[in-house]
DNA sequence: TTAATTGGTTGACATTATCAACCGACAAGG
DNA sequence: CCTTGTCGGTTGATAATGTCAACCAATTAA
């Protein structure tokens, strides 16, 4: 395991990071995959905001964040209200439950997060932090 | 992008990191995916091996491997001999071919890696795979 | 007012992952 | 030997994720 280089290191990384977070979703009782957990989570943060700036949050395809959100509000996780100053435009924002089930989704992470990090200092933390996303930006 | 936590961080630097594998592969001419190009370099290097050996190296299923395998045999780019001592086993390695095409991709993976590692010191990509093996291996 | 752009949706498809069933070969205990 | 279990590999089915293009209605810019 120690002739790996970053390229197999990352793969092998979110692969067991994926792992642990359906996992703990699953033993949670959360019925979400990572997708629709990670589109809650933005929203989370982010709310109220659009379909659009998710997109752009989480760098991923407009079309897979419609077909999330569709399931979401199917859900009755999260609910559209259309925006005032453009008819094309919705925004999001979580329902009753979807605060819910974002507060059950937050301890799940909160476990697989203190796995993945015990061993490691906060300086640690910070650092790869800090890597990660000089990395994102060289290649974006 | 500041205010993301190591969960997002993972996600998109594997986006962006896997985007840029492609790209540069389609430049290249290459009509591989990025699996199959993993399960290559990993024969690459662990060559000969069996498929075993590879689902376990790369921490993927099996099945998976076996259907990569055999795009790669039909491209002509790797090999089955039998395994000498167990008649269930087949010892893997790389045609010719294979290697030229391997040779191909490194000079690939070579750019996307300076591109990714640009403004990083080595000790700093040095702590970056320390602090990733040891989130995999906690993960594990 | 036309033309280009934007937010969002849909369809089609490729890639990747997961799980279970299965086959032939092997290994160990009786 | 047998039988039972395990192992390397294959196949099938299906889910999860990503990509791309076409499209509509609303908006903006020329």
């Amino acid at each position: 395991m120690s002739g790996t280089t970053v390229g197999e290191s990352l793969h092998q990384l979110m692969h067991a990071y994926k792992r642990a977070l359906r996992q703990a979703y699953a033993e949670a009782g959360l019925a979400l995959t990572v997708s629709h957990i990670r589109t809650l989570k933005t929203l989370g943060h982010q709310a109220p905001c659009t379909a659009q700036h998710i997109a752009h949050h989480t760098q991923r395809d407009k079309a897979q964040i419609t077909r999330l959100l569709r399931d979401l509000l199917d859900a009755d996780i999260i609910v559209r209200t259309p925006h005032p100053d453009d008819r094309r435009s919705q925004m999001l924002s979580l329902t009753a439950h979807g605060q819910a089930v974002l507060a059950r989704v937050d301890t799940c992470e909160r476990q697989v997060h203190a796995r993945l990090s015990s061993g490691m200092a906060p300086a640690d933390l910070e650092a790869f932090l800090r890597l990660s996303r000089l990395m994102i930006s060289n290649l974006n």
